[in-house]
DNA sequence: CATACATATGATTGCGCAATCATTATTTGC
DNA sequence: GCAAATAATGATTGCGCAATCATATGTATG
């Protein structure tokens, strides 16, 4: 039995007990004199619609406060218009400047972030995973290119546009945008060995690109001709406290090195304050490696010399990579490689 | 009973080219051999079913690897699963703590955060509200107590409960869960007072609840008979290098302080680097108090005074709160207002 | 033993929108 | 001046799911 009609009473209550959501492309319709679908087209592609229809709809959609509903939206054309953001930590974060060059540029186009936070745990992306495809996301962004085979499987059978960053691999899900940490590992070794430093002892995070990098410089060093790397690796997140403890730890079992090369600018600047307490200086009596350049890197006092990676930079590449590939959706689609690089920063601190 | 109704409807292509989105609650059903309402309940409210057809259902389910799309059940449901969280900043924050309790305890319950970076510019919060406005929110947490007129009225008229967070104030939009940026002012004023400090200077972001606490200082000092305060205000976000020149500000300025009060343990941090290259002792030839007590703070050397937060607790109470909200969706709702106050807390710096 | 009552499942409908195709004005070409 | 092309608008349908109501079993109660 069809209920009664609402059509009937053409007014609409403009009363101020309907709430945003309370009103739809069909209210908007009415109360410009189009059809509902015109108005869907004056929202979504002006261009097809007339200067005169686009001046009614317009005014028609700021009377009633008219706020398109993208559940429906994403529903009838599937498109989501939202990308899934897979970080391991949002503190004091290394990833802060990508993920805000990402959101920002992503926004710009009307897409949306969802963030997920990982604690760099394999298990932890993949139930996120698991949580977020039912948002049907138009892309995926996710760090590094280390993931559960369950992960791996869903993204692949996902169909939708995946971007590894932070990471170089050989066999990438689909787009990767990053950089080898191996060669980040060799480069910082060379460097400093042509410096003159050749008593060298690390401090890093147990993550996997972190010990990428840190097997890079072992391997580099032995190349060099130095064979015993003194080392203080630790589970993530990376935070002050690490790198305190890791200085201690190496001075206390009898490491004495001239220079301490870290997973991160954090641990740098933890390193720099155990050294600090200590009454050591800083190159001279013990230098510090970071990585990363964080903006507090040129601001420690002594200065640090790092790793810069401009996360902004590499944020923007990955929005642009997806937009392309939301753009073009039935067109071929290219393989995706870019490397980002990297280049080392020389200041006070080694 | 055996399970023939999976073998006898072949109308299901069960092969790999479908991809996860391609699967339904009706493929389930057929699958499962019985009525997509009854799938969507296995899932949905399982106490509804009973042991035997929730079996059948969870094993057509992972047969078929069906994922729910949530697009559609937010549609029908009304119930969008998402919470709008929008902060200042994500770089270096002192919001991260509650940011990543918040999410984490929403996530338990089935909720996914979508987050919004304001930069401190009220502006930007009013345009990313009308973007995630349209994804129908099911809650919408912000920062502070200030907001453009424009994102107050749609943030009201919208009916979707709203909690303004890290301040405190008497005529919230709906729940409040925060603390009073002048008693934080008050409180730090008379700490240092009565630990014997005479010569105040300030090191502050303009941010609304920075310029709050340090108002708040400087008036209770003036209550003290301390009538001159230095101070730097510069616009956020507060890095290190703010805190540096900072103090180099003052100091060519003239003023000789015994303290400088920062309003972050950023700000602090940068404050103590420009110390530290100045040959200045911390604390006898000059002190500092920071604010926030993020994890680095007690790891800085000098270890630096700071008033601590508690984001975790913060953002738990959050999610608890809104979750409660979720529950009770028609009943009538308590003003919910918590003071989450604050600790001083007594290190090396001040 | 009949009424009430709980438990388990199903049929129908509509959420708000965009895709698709159809239709009507308006212009262009020669 | 008339067919063909283009521009502008509309009618219908279905996206995938949950709300609502209806129905079919069983189980207690006096």
């Amino acid at each position: 039995m069809p209920r009664q009609s609402i059509d009937k009473d053409s007014e609409i209550p403009l009363d101020k007990t309907r709430q945003a959501s309370g009103f739809t492309l069909i209210d908007v319709a009415k109360v410009a004199g189009v059809s509902p679908i015109t108005v869907s087209r004056a929202l979504n592609r002006p261009e097809l619609v007339s200067d005169q229809t686009l001046e009614k709809v317009r005014r028609a959609v700021a009377l009633v406060g008219y706020i398109p509903n993208m559940l429906a939206g994403g529903l009838a054309s599937k498109q989501s218009k939202l990308v899934a953001v897979f970080v391991p930590t949002i503190a004091h974060s290394i990833f802060s400047d990508m993920v805000q060059a990402l959101m920002d540029q992503l926004g710009e186009a009307g897409y949306q972030s969802i963030l997920g936070v990982t604690g760099y745990s394999l298990e932890k992306e993949e139930s996120l995973l698991g949580a977020i495809l039912g948002r049907r996301p138009d892309g995926i962004v996710l760090m590094g290119t280390e993931h559960s085979a369950l992960t791996r499987q869903r993204l692949v059978s996902s169909g939708i546009p995946v971007v590894e960053a932070w990471d170089f691999c050989e066999d990438p899900i689909d787009i990767l945008i990053g950089f080898s940490h191996e060669a980040v590992g060799k480069a910082v070794a060379d460097h400093l060995h042509a410096k003159g430093y050749r008593r060298f002892s690390v401090v890093s995070a147990g993550d996997p690109r972190g010990i990428k990098r840190c097997k890079a410089l072992v391997n580099e060093l032995r190349e060099l001709g130095i064979m015993d790397v003194p080392q203080v690796i630790f589970p993530p997140p990376a935070t002050l406290k690490e790198g305190r403890e890791g200085l201690s730890q190496l001075l206390s079992e009898g490491a004495k090195p001239e220079i301490v090369v870290c997973s991160s600018d954090t641990v740098a600047q933890g390193v720099l304050a155990e050294a600090a307490s200590r009454g050591l200086r800083v190159p001279e009596d013990i230098a510090v490696m970071g990585f990363g350049d964080l903006g507090s890197a040129a601001q420690v006092y002594p200065a640090l010399s790092s790793v810069r990676l401009d996360g902004a930079r590499v944020g923007g590449l990955i929005a642009s990579v997806l937009l392309e590939r939301f753009r073009n959706q039935g067109a071929h689609q290219a393989q995706v490689r870019i490397d980002t690089g990297f280049t080392l920063i020389d200041r006070v601190s080694a």
